[in-house]
DNA sequence: AAAGAGATCAACCGCTTGTGT
DNA sequence: CACACAAGCGGTTGATCTCTT
């Protein structure tokens, strides 16, 4: 497959946009959109590749990006979603309105990597230090084990999140047959109405009684499905608490705690609260201030650590087959 | 006030994937 | 089926900013 020349053309401009450009970047998009990026500098007036040109629209330009802090309900969100993920940042992204990939990446990076390393979690494989220390003192073949093991764990929850998905279908069957006769007007619509390709956010906490049921009819299936379930579970016992704590802060924003909490996971996802930063200003300043932990901070990391801990707990049976990890390069849609 | 260290983040690089022919 | 191209993605880099001494 061969490469596309991209900015090895002489001339092209490269590093730092400056304000002019940006500027004739955005007067052409907003006037003709973005098409194909190839052309588009040439047409623009811009001496850049067209990479450069989309990288700087989709990472910075863009009118429905977010800048600044992460709220603390996205801080949990991407610890969350990349115990399960990995280091998919587009697929994290597509949970975080208004936050780009690259942003996501790179708070993780710069913050969240490192505080979960000051807990003692290994932040590759979400698990406690212990398992990590090990490693460590395998040497390679022990540092290798250990991203083998993440790896497997990443990929076998994402096998379950499938399973997850599938059974929502038959769920969802089930249900049109019901609604036939019966009026349901509890019922969430399927989280692809609000526009979510995740499998990670196709139900709520509530429905995963219903939905054990309903899983029964797929055998060994329904073990791996439930397991993807518990870190879920106790993500929302996290939230529970995490609101709790807030209410104490006294300056939540009580809808979108009532939203936060009582939606689970995924009211958590599909929730606007999340564009809003309800950390107070307190605990900012803390956590800049090099992690000085209260109370407050201890329990939030408390709440994390056991919420990783119950992912790491969350084993998949022997007898479900975990597909090759080629297999999960892109996210599936279901 | 100055220098060095560390943190941050925009941007680049190169590989992978999707799509059209 | 094979190939070429465009776009997407994640890892990495390096300039800049902030903090510490």
């Amino acid at each position: 497959m061969g490469r596309s020349p991209c900015c090895e053309k002489d001339g092209l401009k490269k590093g730092p946009w400056t304000p002019e450009e940006d500027q004739k970047l955005l007067a052409y998009i907003e006037q003709h959109g973005h098409g194909c990026w190839r052309s588009l500098p040439a047409k623009a007036g811009l001496q850049r590749c067209g990479k450069s040109c989309r990288l700087r629209w989709t990472n910075y330009l863009r009118p429905d990006i977010k800048r600044g802090k992460f709220s603390l309900q996205e801080e949990q969100t991407i610890i969350q979603l990349h115990a399960l993920l990995g280091n998919r940042w587009s697929a994290i992204a597509t949970h975080l309105p208004k936050r780009t990939d690259n942003e996501i990446k790179n708070y993780w990076n710069t913050h969240l990597k490192k505080r979960l390393a000051k807990m003692g979690i290994d932040p590759v494989t979400h698990k406690p230090r212990s398992d990590a220390l090990g490693a460590a003192a395998g040497g390679a073949a022990g540092a290798q084990h250990a991203k083998a093991a993440a790896h497997l764990s990443h990929t076998a929850q994402w096998e379950s999140a499938r399973l997850e998905a599938e059974a929502r279908l038959a769920r969802e069957a089930k249900l049109r047959a019901v609604a036939a006769s019966v009026s349901a007007p509890h019922l969430r619509p399927p989280a692809a109405a609000h526009g979510l390709d995740s499998p990670t956010s196709t139900l709520s906490f509530s429905e995963s009684a219903a939905l054990a049921s309903v899983l029964e009819a797929h055998g060994a299936a329904a073990a791996a499905a439930r397991a993807a379930m518990q870190p879920m579970q106790a993500y929302e016992e996290a939230c529970k608490q995490q609101q709790q704590q807030q209410q104490q802060w006294g300056d939540v924003d009580a809808a979108a705690d009532a939203g936060f909490a009582g939606e689970g996971f995924t009211g958590l996802l599909l929730d606007g609260s999340l564009s809003q930063d309800l950390r107070p200003a307190a605990r900012d300043e803390e956590a800049d201030a090099g992690l000085q932990e209260t109370e407050e901070e201890k329990n939030y990391w408390n709440s994390i650590l056991n919420l990783v801990n119950s992912s790491s707990a969350s084993a998949l049976p022997t007898s479900v087959v975990v597909p090759a990890p080629e297999a999960y390069s892109r996210v599936p849609e279901f």
